[in-house]
RNA sequence: GGAGAAAUGGCGGAGUGGUCGAUCGCGGCGGUCUUGAAAACCGUUGUACGGGUAACCGUACCGGGGGUUCGAAUCCCUCUUUCUCCGCCA
């Protein structure tokens, strides 16, 4: 959510700005701007009011206190109508309040300036590869034919036990997501980053506070009768935190990372490229996350992406980082940065990772502050985050890449968290 | 799930209708003293919105929401959470 402020003071760059990612923003601004200014003028009648209100309380008290009990009625009357001022007029101001949120709410993030312009996949631009892209014969296998093979992910289970895109991973292809998941929480771990386990459903605050809800409310598993939602990813509970806090700025920045199960509805489009682990409902994820001084955000960004590059290789997978355009990216984001990885058999770029700068956007819903030393004023934190990483799509590209003829070869850096170097 | 008690500033803890944004203690910050530190002493100490170039001023906030009253931290209703006891339970 953009600040008020900001929106009063620079109008015209946000329209332009917001170009960026196709947004056309003028009507939205106008008819905020509009709520925003009838807003304070009621306020400032309402708040003067009050005062008065205030005042003549004041002088009836002191004149019940000192006896004068007719004067005190006397004053009484006077508020009668103060009063009913007072409250028709802050009654006008609730659906002002209202609407004004509803509308700012609905203006997307700004891209940083750097971001280019652009309206999908094809425009995002190329910023590394890295890794070399694997030779495999003409008979090797997609990883859905892989798990059937070597019986190591059954979704025919999972689709009795729940239903499409709830696969049940059994004997070396469980071991192996554990062993992943592991692996990413140490690798987290050695960065820095402070390791949570948060509950994987959520209040209404929460799916507000990261922006879920209210637009992606149907992207949601709900659970209606507590208004719980599973949650779509860590970055939600994790982020969650710091709602309503206020930090010091020595503590900047904060590194938390978390693995969660991430539950999604992605209503439509299903068919042949999400087929296997393509896409999920239910799928594991590693998070990391940072709050940081808005000054030191960008360092914060390039570190993460850099932790990522390193897990990618690490495992011994090809892959290339994108920067996306503004069409391409979400709409709480400033900057996106996205890691695909290569996916041999299936001869395509799967995406693995996505890491943005949220700038102060969800710290403004989350209401995260912080505090220099010595400063009287608070201001917004940035928020960071990013998958390190999501299991699904490196799972399938493990399987498909290191495939011989005498079974699947595990990375060599996951051979201590696996127990096992082959599976067969 | 049932019965009872409670929720106050960073923390502890007063306050049961009027000058209370809130006594006091701890902590934090600034200072005096000291070669330095500690102790002691003095001062200071929340958030948001609005007005003002600013100093500053106004309003709201005592778990959330609503009500009674000229006036609510204080009374009433409701929700949430915590604690104690009982029940159930991995």
């Amino acid at each position: 959510m953009l600040t008020i402020n900001l929106i009063r003071e620079r109008k015209e760059f946000i329209i332009e700005r917001l170009k960026v990612k196709n947004f056309k923003a003028e009507e939205i601004i106008e008819k905020i701007l509009a709520l925003d200014s009838a807003r304070r003028e009621i306020q400032l009648k309402t708040d003067s009011m009050q005062a008065e209100m205030n005042l003549i309380s004041k002088e009836i008290g002191n004149l019940m206190k000192s006896g004068k009990k007719e004067e005190a009625e006397a004053g009484k009357v006077k508020t009668y109508t103060l009063k009913e001022d007072i409250k028709s007029l802050s009654d006008k101001l609730i659906p002002i309040e209202t609407d004004l949120k509803n509308e700012i709410v609905r203006l997307p993030n700004l891209p940083h300036e750097s971001v280019v312009p652009g309206y999908g996949a094809d425009d995002n631009v190329k910023v590394k590869e890295g890794g070399v892209l694997p030779q495999l014969p003409e008979t090797a296998l997609p990883h859905w034919d892989l798990i059937k093979k070597y019986d190591i992910i059954d979704f025919d289970l999972g689709i009795k036990l729940t239903g499409a895109g709830f696969p049940v991973y059994l004997g070396k292809g469980a071991k192996l997501q554990r062993a992943l998941i592991n692996f990413f929480l140490e690798e987290g771990g050695k960065a820095g980053y402070r390791e949570v386990m948060p509950p994987i459903m959520v209040n209404e605050d929460s799916g507000f506070g990261t922006g879920q809800l209210p637009d992606k409310e149907g992207q949601m598993y709900h659970a209606t009768n507590d208004n719980f939602y599973l949650v779509p990813t860590a970055e939600v509970p994790v982020t969650n935190i710091y709602r309503d806090v206020i930090l010091s700025a020595e503590v900047l920045p904060v590194k938390n990372v978390a693995y969660t199960p991430c539950f999604r509805r992605e209503a439509g489009s299903w068919g042949a490229h999400v087929r296997g682990l393509n896409r999920l409902h239910q799928f594991d994820k590693v998070e990391i996350v940072q709050i940081a001084h808005p000054d030191h955000s960008y360092q914060s960004l390039e570190e993460m992406v850099s932790h990522v590059e390193g897990l990618v290789s690490k495992l011994e997978l090809p892959y290339r980082i994108l920067r996306l355009c503004g069409g391409d990216m979400s709409f709480t984001s400033a900057v996106t940065y996205d890691f695909e990885v290569w996916s041999a058999a299936q001869k395509r770029w799967l995406e693995v990772s996505s890491v943005s700068n949220f700038e102060s956007f969800q710290a403004n819903r989350l209401k995260c502050r912080f505090k220099e030393k010595g400063d009287k004023q608070t201001r917004l934190v940035h928020t960071l985050n990013g998958s390190a990483l999501a299991l699904p799509r490196i799972v399938a590209a493990i399987l498909e890449n290191n495939q011989t003829g005498g079974g699947i070869k595990i990375p060599k850096v996951l051979i201590p968290y696996t127990g096992f170097e082959l599976i067969n």
